[in-house]
DNA sequence: AACTATCTCAACCGCCCAGTG
DNA sequence: GCACTGGGCGGTTGAGATAGT
């Protein structure tokens, strides 16, 4: 409809980003912090459109991000908020903490729905289905434990019976996150330094007790891997190796944190599944609690 | 080894909403 | 109230990776 483009696109670059755009993108906002994303991509010297820039720092570069795989906790968590939000991929990351909307939403729908299907529940209503084609998902013809190493994201898998590879995700404002848009929920995690929006990143991997992981695609490739390495890291060059080598083991090591943080979740569940009198009526209610 | 089918997910697109003047 | 802008969201796409033949 009738709206213009967000910026020009004459001349922009678009595609997968480059290890030296990420590294303009991340130095531009660690000095200014985020905002301003139409005007942003100029003043960082990229020929970038400003919402191709917002969505690479907010599902990749920032530096409040985690990896790993979704656990079967979280698996359960997302049908569960699934189940009472529907696609509204946003509030149900800002349940997730360490997980973006994108993520989710693609992990939804490669992974869950799938799932959902071959056990007789459809998706969409999460109501059981009796037509047997729908049950049967769409097979890969091995039925072999695929251990996918895109080159692209450069990541091992850590758990061998998952199949699902992680990817760069944020923890949503680490000191308190809240929900974005709609929400206004939030719940505090951990203490430590906070990161904020404001320019605040310094270039750390350290974000309070947390080792966060910075994206590194590209890095294989890009001959700018070692300037990006540095300025990624900043002063603290005791986190190269986090970069350099294989960081998944760290990438576990952040998950104890989301385990503490989806226990509440689960009580929350548990108390409102519990109440089986009038559990709709809460279910609801806490959904638009959500909403709010 | 080559080809094909399938899967994954980063990135893009269009739309909506809130804020501002 | 209206127009405009910036930011954000959900849906979709397509390149690259993987596995089977």
């Amino acid at each position: 409809m009738g709206r213009a483009p967000c910026c020009s696109k004459v001349g922009l670059h678009r595609g997968p980003w480059t290890a030296r755009e990420d590294a303009l993108l991340t130095k531009y906002i660690q000095l200014h912090g985020e905002g301003n994303w139409r005007s942003l991509p100029k003043k960082a010297g990229l020929l970038r459109c400003g919402k191709s820039c917002r969505l690479r720092w907010m599902n990749y570069l920032r530096p409040d991000i985690k990896r790993g795989n979704i656990s079967p906790d979280e698996d359960d968590l997302i049908i569960k908020m699934h189940a009472l939000l529907g696609n509204r991929w946003s509030l149900i990351a800002g349940r997730l903490p360490g997980r973006t909307d994108n993520e989710i939403k693609n992990y939804w729908n490669t992974h869950l729905s799938k799932r959902l299907l071959s056990q007789g529940t459809d998706p969409n209503t999460h109501k059981k289905i009796s037509d047997p084609h729908l049950k049967e998902p769409k097979k890969r013809r091995s039925n072999s434990k695929k251990q996918k190493n895109k080159s692209k994201s450069n990541v091992v898998v850590i758990e061998k019976l998952k199949v699902h590879n992680p990817k760069p995700t944020r923890i949503k404002s680490l000191s308190s996150f809240s929900m974005s848009r709609n929400g206004s929920f939030g719940w505090t995690i951990s203490g430590g330094s906070s990161s904020s929006h404001e320019g605040d990143h310094r270039g750390s991997l350290l974000v309070g007790t947390e080792v966060v992981h910075v994206p590194w695609s590209d890095f294989k490739d890009d001959a700018d891997h070692e300037n990006r390495v540095g300025f990624l890291v900043g002063d603290d060059h005791q986190d190269r190796d986090l970069v350099n080598g294989s960081d998944l083991e760290c990438h576990s090591q952040l998950l104890p944190m989301s385990d503490h943080t989806l226990e509440k979740l689960y009580e929350e569940y548990l108390q409102l599944l519990k109440a089986e009198d009038d559990v709709q009526v809460q279910l609801d209610s806490f959904a638009e609690s959500l909403l709010i």
